[in-house]
RNA sequence: CGGGGCGUAGCGCAGCCCGGUAGCGCGCCUGCUUUGGGAGCAGGAUGUCGGAGGUUCAAAUCCUCUCGCCCCGACCA
């Protein structure tokens, strides 16, 4: 296409709003615009990029046997009630009534709508298994939307659903599912790490989710060094230590600690390491209020202990339920005497002695307590986040932490929506059985953001083959009728030979195209001046390497396969 | 939801403290010259200063309210 003709307005500046890379590049090079804070609009190049994932993800879907369909957006209430999740979901389902008063919402995931699809189309285990899925525009209320396409409120999804009469087959189809995203992400040129993951909301037994390793990432990541193991930290285990403290008990004893309350004050007032420490922390779960045994050097992961205690999630008691349960001022909590509430410990606790915890009074603590001679503790599990070194839960090996983009995540549902709406079919005994289901997703938008953090420089993008709203930049830098003549045959003959050519056919400045041209990122730039020409060939520069060739204009198309094919496999 | 910051031309910003009829760079339009890494000269257009209310002879500037956006945090005692 002739960028004459086409909208793409790139920036010289860095706009004020965006932070991160992608954000930042995606806007300067015309593919986003914001419309409201995580809304956005996809102008034409950044359209291209979209497409060309969505058109990888369909290919891989259906090479695996799924079958793409369109779902509406809006959805009624009744369904989401028959889940509960009308209630459950909170203030990220965005509501509204219609002309008739009837309740609403946006689709911010579609399980109800295909269950309710299932129940009533398919009868039969013959009809298994049975792999849905549309890529859609979805909606979430999110507190804090960000980072452009990485967090947005409105974003491109592809979700899909599977159905299977049994657990092996439900497995196997998950199976399938994992190995399809695998190929997508491969495809896309991207660095990724699958990782078990945490259900969350959407419920379920097993999960995994696919992150793009980068710095921007939200998401940690657990992985060992040695072996495969490698886990959302929300998720990450961490097993009982073995090493346990033998010196000898000491006396209990109080001990003043005025106005020290963090674990930070009090081990550097009293001198110790805060692996001396044992924090006790408060917890609302639900209706009720557990106590919780941490080491000082320990963060309690609230993740596991909601999981633990079958709630949605916990929060931290506030200080007058501290005040309230332990009599002491936030700061000074401990398990010796606390009698209303359940105590649950780390693992780590158990091989502790003569330990610093709070005293249950203000500015005091106690030194030297040690477990079932000074305090109880009801159950002993695993609380808390994974930390660098600690030992791979699986096979051998050292934990390492990373960042990483969640851009896809599958989980192996089970029953919970079957059940809940009644999605059954008849088996091979003519039996009613509840349908097997999973659900897959992949953030087609953050998929391209994640891209552009992995495969970028300070001049701009440079994009993964598959992915590239492009393949090719033909740049014209002189005016002359010789060089329009050999563009012009160029850009006729490229795109008759399968290539997508952005050609620069503007007035602008030679410096004006080239910066334009590092910035959006094709994997080539074909430039064609009367310089080259004198010598009767173009110049060929490879935006990720910045290696530059000449060329004779003959022999560019042949040259330009072999290349793309390399590059293309190699995905980059 | 809490904290911080920002809303002035398409973009990036100054002006605000100390009130006096709105400015810079880039971009845009016209002309000429230029043309291989963000050209030069000359001329030109563009603003409800986020919105509402108030104080004042006079408000971008001071006060009150409000809307929007960005960043951090959302309780680790």
């Amino acid at each position: 296409m002739k960028m004459s003709q086409l909208l793409i307005p790139t920036l010289r500046d860095d706009p004020g709003e965006a932070e991160t890379v992608s954000h930042r590049l995606m806007l300067r090079a015309g593919m986003i615009r914001k419309v409201a804070a995580g809304i956005y609009t996809y102008l034409p190049l950044g359209l291209r990029v979209i497409r060309k994932i969505e058109q990888i993800i369909r290919e891989e879907m259906n090479r695996a046997g799924a079958q793409e369909l369109l779902m509406p957006i809006a959805s009624p209430a009744e369904l989401w009630k028959e889940t509960a999740r009308w209630d459950y979901y909170g203030k990220e389902l965005l509501r509204f009534k219609d002309r008739h008063e009837r309740d609403f919402c946006l689709g911010p995931t579609h399980e109800e709508v295909i269950t309710d699809l299932f129940r009533r189309e398919v009868r039969s285990y013959r009809q298994l298994p049975l792999n849905l899925y549309q890529i859609q525009t979805k909606f979430r209320d999110e507190i804090r939307p960000r980072f452009g396409l990485m967090r947005g409120r409105e974003f491109i999804m592809k979700d899909a659903y599977s159905f299977d009469i049994d657990e092996s087959g439900a497995k196997t189809s998950y199976q399938t599912m994992y190995d399809a995203y695998t190929r997508i992400f491969t495809r896309c040129g991207l660095t990724f790490r699958a990782v078990e993951a945490d259900t969350g909301l959407i419920g379920g037994d097993v999960s995994h989710e696919f992150m793009v390793l980068a710095e921007t990432g939200e998401a940690t990541v657990a992985y060992s060094n040695e072996g495969s193991y490698a886990a959302n930290l929300e998720r990450a285990e961490v097993l009982p230590p073995s090493d346990v403290d033998t010196t000898p008990h000491q006396p209990m004893t109080p001990i003043a600690t005025p106005q020290r309350r963090t674990v930070d004050e009090v081990t550097t007032f009293l001198k110790i390491s805060p692996r001396q420490l044992v924090k006790t922390l408060l917890y609302r779960a639900g209706v009720d209020t557990v106590a919780v045994l941490i080491r000082g050097d320990h963060e309690v992961n609230e993740v596991k202990l909601a999981r633990l205690l079958q709630v949605t999630d916990v929060v931290l008691a506030d200080p007058e339920t501290v005040q309230r349960i332990t009599g002491a001022p936030p700061g000074f909590a401990g398990p010796v005497g606390l009698e209303q509430v359940r105590i649950l410990a780390d693992h780590a606790i158990k091989g502790m002695r003569n330990v610093v915890i709070g005293a249950n009074k203000a500015d005091t603590h106690y030194q030297n307590a040690n477990l079932d001679r000074d305090f109880r503790v009801e159950q002993f599990v695993d609380l808390r986040n994974a930390q660098p070194g600690d030992p791979s839960p699986r096979g051998t090996g050292m934990l390492s932490l990373a960042k990483g983009i969640e851009v896809g995540q599958v989980f192996l549902l089970g029953t919970k929506y079957s059940q809940k709406m009644t999605a059954t079919v008849l088996d091979d005994q003519g039996k009613e059985r509840p349908a097997i289901m999973g659900c897959y997703g992949i953030g087609v938008g953050r998929t391209a953001a994640a891209a552009i953090e992995q495969n970028h420089d300070e001049k701009g993008i440079s994009w993964p083959y598959p992915i590239a709203p492009f393949h090719a930049h033909l740049l014209t830098v002189s005016q002359s009728e010789r060089t329009t003549d050999v563009a012009s045959r160029l850009y006729t003959d490229l795109m008759a030979a399968g290539f997508e050519v952005l050609w620069d056919d503007r007035g602008e400045r030679a410096g004006v195209k080239f910066n334009d041209a590092d910035l959006i990122g094709a994997p080539f730039q074909l430039i064609v001046g009367d310089k080259g020409l004198a010598d009767g060939v173009i110049e060929m520069k490879i935006r990720r390497s910045g290696t530059k060739s000449r060329i004779a204009p003959h022999e560019l198309i042949a040259h330009l396969k072999t290349l793309s094919l390399e590059i293309g496999q190699s995905a980059g």
